[in-house]
DNA sequence: ATTCTCCGACTACATCTGTAATCGATTCGA
DNA sequence: TCGAATCGATTACAGATGTAGTCGGAGAAT
């Protein structure tokens, strides 16, 4: 759903709020990563920009707002996950797997328990 | 290297050089996909961006400019999928390939080449 | 030699993104 | 009650992006 994408900066914010919610906008500016330590304001200007996509909803308490996250982070990764899929590897999960295999170098145990995934889908 | 980020539009135009390069500008027009059939100008815009970011080179072939690749599609692509498995999976493996083993629903076929994959990867 | 055509370079411009300042209203503390 | 602190809303502004037009020069055709 909602089309719109989720900017780098913008995603910073639903983090937040997928890890807690409601909150207000002073509380996910006291919870931003120290290497994104932002101003309120921008806070604000992104807690907006989410709200006009849709992806965060807001309700009055007393005179503020406490946000929440609309899209859940199960949605957004998929889709994420989709796109990278679609956009690289032809919209195919083999070519995906082949070369996150290659790259990762996998460790014995990551292989087992990948071997334990796929047991386990099988019944 | 070239941190610089290519954007959707430019990664249409390095695809058609990774299929066949080098190419002029109105060579690479000429194949761009259907959904895409941008006019010559923008096609050059996109060339010069590239070039600006390194991620093309350019040599002179009479009055005109033949394009090639500088980026690999390979670094490209283990680039894009290590920024994705960093900002939503922590940079790990494991819960990548889980969510993707869940969300696309795995063939028999699948799961059988994904064991031949690990075997061979064993050896 | 003159015109036509094609090329790369430069310019354009709306939208999105990152990052923030300011402003008017409100409430809280004194 | 009066100033201080705080809110949300509005405005700002540079850089990236999508998409294209224009212009001056060089080759090609006549």
């Amino acid at each position: 759903m909602s089309s719109e994408r989720i900017s780098d900066a913008e995603l910073t914010i639903m983090e937040i709020l997928w890890e807690r919610a409601p909150l207000t906008a002073t509380d996910v500016a006291a919870r931003l990563p120290d290497d994104r330590a932002w101003s309120l304001p921008t806070v604000k200007t992104l807690l907006s920009r989410l709200l006009s996509k849709a992806a965060v909803e807001h309700r009055a308490d007393g005179r503020r707002f406490l946000y929440s996250p609309l899209i859940g982070r199960e949605d957004y990764v998929a889709h994420e996950s989709k796109r990278l899929m679609d956009r690289l590897f032809g919209g195919k999960f083999m070519p995906l797997f082949a070369h996150l295999a290659e790259q990762e170098n996998l460790s014995a145990a990551d292989i087992s328990e990948i071997e334990r995934l796929l047991r386990e889908m099988k019944s």
